[in-house]
DNA sequence: AAGTGGTCTAGACCACTTT
DNA sequence: AAGTGGTCTAGACCACTTC
């Protein structure tokens, strides 16, 4: 059944028994259009891609940890390093794990500078973006309202946590924000859990609740301030505001935040590179 | 002076008289931890990336052609395969090539379907995203103003187009937007040509005028409708609009169209995905 | 059957960091 | 000196398209 000297050696290794949970390449025989071309087929990458991401979202390599070396993870999954390399490349440029020449690849962390724009899009339109003040408004458990429900794939009747705060920048309030957060994940979330903690708040999702927001999708629009806004942003009634919808995104595409925010745009605007 | 058997043979025919502009790797002598590292390395293919960009702002494959086979590529820039492979990946994933596998690679085009709403994030709330129907309300020729200029990197001095229009989604009008264009680039651009022309701006401008826009940034604030815009747009005074401002650049990150919109976001929204 | 891009391997060397 | 990711090559085979 040889008919190759490298390519079959490799679905045999990948065949055998430490990793059978690896799907191999289709290889059909030789001149038969058999029916139905297997559907679940994946190159190899894409499924040491999908153990890797596991091993991130179990939890063996936490955030900011180093992972196994490119031959190290060749080794246990059977593989070649070049193919390591390329599910690492994926991961990396989905923000999953950061590599880091003659160090290693780290797990990617909402603690670090770089990471810290990567979900805050408003920018002074001049000088240099300054991370913002937090003011925590309001916390309470309460049950999902349908809406909030549906967006977050959970029961009406399941407990969510909402929070309301505002943000300043260089004291000038900016930011009026509303987060949903299923409550099932976020059991010990408490107004002084948010107030003592500093730093991103994605950051405190996921080095005390182990939830890691890897995704999310914005819905923007312009509305009017009404009088409990403008009161709270301490602006004229009717000032034109960004509404950011958020949905965010933890592993395997499930939606574990939902937020809106107000966004005052006077000294500020809302950057996006089109590519 | 031979110490290996592969790399050193690359980098000799990196360094022959067919493509002399090619800058080779540091080849330093062992032990010199000679004075001033070059700072002018890069690496093969990010100079292959280079030239195969060249070709494509010279014209030598059109958007929508196809361009050589990587094996012809390799041949003709004496180096591997994989080297051509990694600078395509690139130039495709900045969206300046379509891979197509059995067909080729082919010069990305603005008469596509699928990039069609790489510049245009405005979707309906509900159904599927159609295309606007477009209305020129002015075409004009003008000295750049100052902002205008400074913005689109040319002089005072130098003569702009001016170009306001209108676009209804399902018959209700929704963008108002301005755009401003070297008037060195877009020579014969008159309103006639843009009211016959049917499809997207921006294929245009890539078929007639040689100018190919690659990449854009926004800057989205919100703001209300004074008289003139909401006379323009039939919606009521002080509506909050979002204020998409856009400069569109090409090859050589060379800004060539300066744009601002304002968009009604009543059954409309801004989409925007943060990976 | 031939040609294209896509996957996978194996091995060499380079650049960078740490020991 | 040893280990890491980064670059480059060479060759095999697969999947898809066209002739």
């Amino acid at each position: 059944m040889l008919d190759g000297n490298g390519g079959i050696v490799v679905k045999l290794r990948a065949m055998n028994t430490v990793l059978p949970n690896l799907i191999v390449n289709n290889v059909q025989s030789p001149g038969g259009s058999a029916a139905g071309s297997s559907p679940t087929f994946s190159p190899l990458y894409q499924q040491i891609k999908a153990l890797i991401t596991q091993s991130l979202q179990s939890g063996e390599w936490k955030p900011g940890e180093l992972i196994p070396s490119e031959v190290e993870l060749a080794l246990r999954f059977k593989v070649s390093q070049g193919t390591v390399r390329k599910a690492i490349d994926e991961l990396a440029a989905d923000n999953l794990v950061v590599r880091r020449q003659g160090k290693g690849t780290f797990v990617a962390t909402h603690h670090e500078e770089r990471a810290q724009f990567r979900f805050l899009r408003l920018i002074p339109d001049e000088g240099v973006a300054g991370y913002p003040e937090n003011k925590i408004v309001e916390v309470k458990r309460l049950r999902a309202p349908a809406e909030v429900a549906r967006l977050l794939d959970i029961k009406s009747a399941d407990s969510v946590i909402f929070i309301q705060r505002i943000q300043y920048f260089s004291g000038l309030a900016t930011i009026l924000e509303e987060i949903w957060l299923p409550g099932v994940l976020f059991k010990g979330l408490t107004a002084e859990r948010l107030i003592e903690y500093k730093g991103p708040m994605y950051g405190l999702f996921e080095s005390e609740f182990g939830t890691r927001m890897i995704r999310a999708a914005e819905k923007i629009r312009a509305v009017s301030a009404d009088t409990v806004v403008s009161a709270l942003l301490q602006i004229s009634l009717n000032t034109a505001l960004l509404s950011v919808e958020r949905v965010s995104y933890t592993y395997g595409d499930k939606p574990v935040e939902l937020r809106r925010g107000l966004y005052v745009t006077e000294r500020h605007h809302y950057k996006n590179e089109l590519n």
